[in-house]
RNA sequence: GGGUCGUUAACUCAGUCGGUAGAGUAUCUGCCUUUUAAGCAGAGAGUCGAAGGUUCGAGUCCUUCACGACCCA
């Protein structure tokens, strides 16, 4: 370490310090890894929650437990800690004279946020609470600096995401976010294995970034001095999955979009996908409603879930509009004002958004549903038969080749999936990509590039199907009742800092 | 990109009209062998986000910048 950087340390990271050199200079190892837990403090609690004093001391049982200091209450010859592992916390009690003078003068030089190993049996206080009583303690990792102050906690929440480690020691809230949403991805995967889906990995890196209307990221391969992009979608080759012969697949992986960030945005999210071949867009809507009906009641028990104020309930069918009669219906528009190009063009405008003058219809009925129409469906709603024109991957409805055979899930007044039947006509597919072509040649970044292998692949001729994203961060913010994506991202993107905390 | 708000001790926060930088927790010292936001007594701890400006004097007023939050686009 360099003067400067001590000098810049604080007092309390001084005072920590030299307690460090003392310790070391008494032979005591700081970052031993020796030490075995035979217990996990859950476990404990779970089995012996129940035992009473005279229970408990029967019990022959001795525990080795080990985990972070997290407060501790210190009388002159004893003292009390809680300790916390990854499934609990649990107090200790050690006394000079049952651990000995030698080991308990240096258990006074341990501090809050240091991880020990203890080693004891089980008691309880006068208070009735289940406590380790210490044979033995040792340092198992010495902290330099001091956690949060124990009552507030760590609140500052720019610290809390880019110091998601202290975030994650002091507030059990953050913890359960991040277990819920790895039961979410578990509960996914085990209900596509269960549907007979198979989960696939497909490049992240491409070199043409198709499957979803998004700017994205650009970077180099050097030693093919070859231009490549990360990824917006894996939607073109799970499709191409479904051409090479498997009809059932899936993906849970990481999408990246160039775009801003806002507290329903962050640069990569993660993303479900999952194809379904012999299945239409209909057969879409029953397996999601039932889908997340299931899922709910399995992470939270039940099928309604509470949701910044509101109470909305994934059980049941859910309501089915049409994209058009949703414009009307909740959006209070007459057909003339989205059908008729000038109206609708001047009322995006009027409503303060912005509209350039080749925009297609279906981009400006869009703006408009966005507008209008999204932050009103807070229940779970299908809205289907999409403009085609801004639907390039999507099949055409049979009787009306203007709209598409896609849907939208809407949920508390935002998008949590985007599924349609799959376009597989090679020869629509290239036409609808030239449309494409000509948008982003026009100016518009988000627009698809031509994919030649993918129009190869169509040509091969893929089964009819139909496939599904879900955004599996806004789907961890529902079912954690989070408003802002970045609390149930463990690192989200933020600036670099000014100047790296002392 | 625009607007509003925020940034003060390790943490959570006060700081009046511009006039000596504060509290609780944490830390340190002493006492204390069943406490749990332990207790009692004492102590130390600050680049007031950064840089300019106004002023006899700036945490406070003005400007610019950095980072963050929220809203809008």
């Amino acid at each position: 370490m360099t003067t400067e950087q001590s000098q810049s340390r604080s007092q309390l990271q001084k005072q920590r310090l030299e307690k460090f050199t003392q310790l070391q200079d008494s032979g005591v190892a700081l970052y031993p890894n020796d030490f075995r837990k035979n217990a996990e403090l859950g476990q404990i609690k779970v089995a012996y929650g129940g035992h009473d004093e005279s229970a408990l001391e029967v019990l022959e049982k001795s525990f080795a437990v080990a985990g972070r200091v997290m407060s501790q209450r210190s009388f002159g010859k004893a003292a009390f800690f809680h300790l916390q592992d990854a499934t609990d916390q649990m107090q200790v009690f050690v006394q000079r004279d049952a651990i000995g003078a030698e080991s308990y003068a240096l258990f006074k030089k341990y501090d809050i946020g240091d991880i020990v190993g203890v080693t004891g049996r089980l008691f309880r206080t006068k208070t009735g609470e289940l406590t380790v009583k210490a044979e033995s303690v040792c340092l198992v990792s010495k902290a330099l600096r001091p956690l949060p102050e124990k009552y507030h906690g760590l609140k500052d929440v720019e610290v809390r995401y880019r110091q998601r480690y202290v975030d994650l020691m002091v507030n059990p809230r953050t913890r359960e976010i991040f277990h819920r949403r790895t039961q979410v991805v578990r509960f996914l995967r085990s209900f596509l294995d269960k549907e007979g889906f198979m989960e696939v990995e497909t490049p992240m890196m491409q070199p043409i970034p198709g499957g979803a209307t998004a700017r994205p990221f650009v970077t180099h391969h050097k030693a093919l001095d070859m231009r490549l992009f990360l990824r917006i979608a894996p939607e073109l080759y799970l499709k191409r999955l479904l051409v090479g012969g498997f009809e059932r697949v899936y993906e849970i992986n990481r999408n990246f979009r160039n775009e801003g960030i806002s507290t329903q945005h962050n640069p990569e999210f993660t993303m479900l996908e999952f194809y379904w071949a012999y299945a239409d867009y209909q057969d879409l809507m029953d397996l999601t409603e039932r889908m997340f009906a299931d899922l709910a009641r399995d992470v939270l028990g039940s099928e309604v879930v509470p949701y910044q104020g509101e109470l909305i309930n994934l059980g049941g069918s859910w309501q089915r509009l049409t994209f058009y009669e949703s414009l009307e219906s909740l959006g209070g528009l007459r057909p003339e004002q989205y059908q008729d190009y000038t109206e609708a063009r001047n009322l995006v405008l009027k409503l303060g958004e912005k509209a350039h003058t080749e925009e297609k219809l279906g981009k400006l009925q869009a703006k408009l549903f966005d507008l209008l129409v999204e932050p009103k469906l807070i229940q779970p709603h299908f809205i289907y038969h999409y403009p085609t024109d801004i639907s390039p991957l999507s099949r055409r409805n049979d009787a009306d080749p203007q709209v598409t055979d896609r849907f939208e899930l809407f949920i508390a007044g935002r998008e949590m999936a985007n599924a349609f039947s799959e376009l597989n006509d090679p020869l629509d597919q290239r036409g609808r990509f030239e449309d494409q072509v000509r948008e982003k040649e026009a100016g518009d970044e988000e627009a698809h590039f031509m994919d030649e292998d993918y129009i190869r692949a169509l040509e091969y001729g893929m089964p009819p199907a139909a496939g599904q994203g879900v955004g599996i961060d806004r789907l961890v913010m529902l079912l954690t009742d989070s408003p802002s994506i970045r609390e149930v991202i463990l690192f989200p993107l933020l600036r670099p800092e000014a100047n790296p905390t002392p």
